[in-house]
DNA sequence: GAGCAGGTGAACACTCATGTTCACAACGGT
DNA sequence: ACCGTTGTGAACATGAGTGTTCACCTGCTC
């Protein structure tokens, strides 16, 4: 119960970042004290749904054989599946504000970094910084789970667009068109 | 005078989109009263900000040839040079529940939603729906805003990046690595 | 049935962004 | 020198979100 009520918030929060706790508590189907006195502040609130949502990333990544060639596509394909919690974490204004935040994210970015370091010398392309990779691996996934919460896109073919575009690019794989 | 108002308008709400009039009064160097002279009301501070925003894109799609191949690369080149007013139209909260600013933006997405769907009748991949690849051209964009805007990416790399990235993704041009 | 934990609505005080008004200073053109 | 324009700070009223308290209800355990 307790857990729907953040993926509730986090849902709130992410559509319209200034929704008022009324606001969360409403959608959350629970009175505005409850939601007090579980989180007793708006900050609280809003650093238990990122903490939450990292407790969430971690756990996936624990799955995720760093060691093997295709651990980029099993990374992306799960955290396609996490869905807006990820978002919220990456998007939330002000959130960086928050130290201890803003270092366990970027502890959570080192791995992946290092990965996508090491895959520059084989299945990755080296003149890019790998910074600006995972960064756009991240927009490929913002991209995709915006399309699915607008219903444009399908969850189960969302992975397969994220790997094909972010790997392969939206050019057509025929002759050099920018040589 | 203006100009540079909406401007810093601009950065100091894009930072932090629930940064009160003051500061963006103080950060534009400029009286809250002088402001609220010249946009009587908050939201019609962000809807002249968003505006001129898309002013500035009309402006810039003009001078491109939409009949061109290069057209894309041209259109990309042009709008990075832009920066974060671009931005502001896409991603803050909200916006896009005005709805004459929702409908100039569909109307300024379609030339450009019609030039895909031509070119991927030739450079560009058919398996991916021309709203997708729309996306990821923005998602690129805001990329580049995003490093340019940290000091991580130098201004006159980005259109480069975002083009490679976008066009032929990150993997290595070597043998097929995700048959 | 007593007691208790968890949830709820109502009410309250407090803070802060906002919008408005007003009197005053600086400036340029006539 | 006069006046209209433009900008400014100070002050005020208002409204909304927030945090807190309290009395009350429900369901559960002993």
């Amino acid at each position: 119960m307790s857990v729907h009520l953040l993926q509730t918030a986090t849902s709130v929060l992410l559509k319209d970042p200034t929704a008022s706790l009324s606001d969360v508590a409403r959608a959350a189907g629970v009175g505005r004290t409850t939601l007090h006195k579980r989180f007793p502040t708006r900050a609280a609130l809003v650093r238990a749904v990122a903490s939450d949502a990292l407790d969430l990333i971690y756990s996936v990544a624990r799955e995720v054989d760093f060691g093997s060639d295709e651990a980029l596509e099993d990374l992306v394909t799960r955290l396609v599946a996490l869905g807006p919690r990820v978002e919220f974490l990456l998007r939330f204004p002000g959130l960086e504000r928050d130290e201890e935040l803003a270092a366990r994210i970027r502890e959570m970015d080192r791995p992946v970094l290092d990965l996508i370091t090491r895959l520059q010398g084989t299945t990755l392309r080296r003149d890019l910084p790998a910074w600006w990779v995972l960064q756009t691996l991240y927009a490929g996934l913002f991209n995709a789970w915006e399309a699915i919460s607008d219903g444009r896109l399908a969850p189960l073919d969302a992975p397969r667009f994220v790997l094909t575009t972010v790997f392969e690019g939206v050019a057509s794989a025929g002759p050099a068109d920018r040589p």
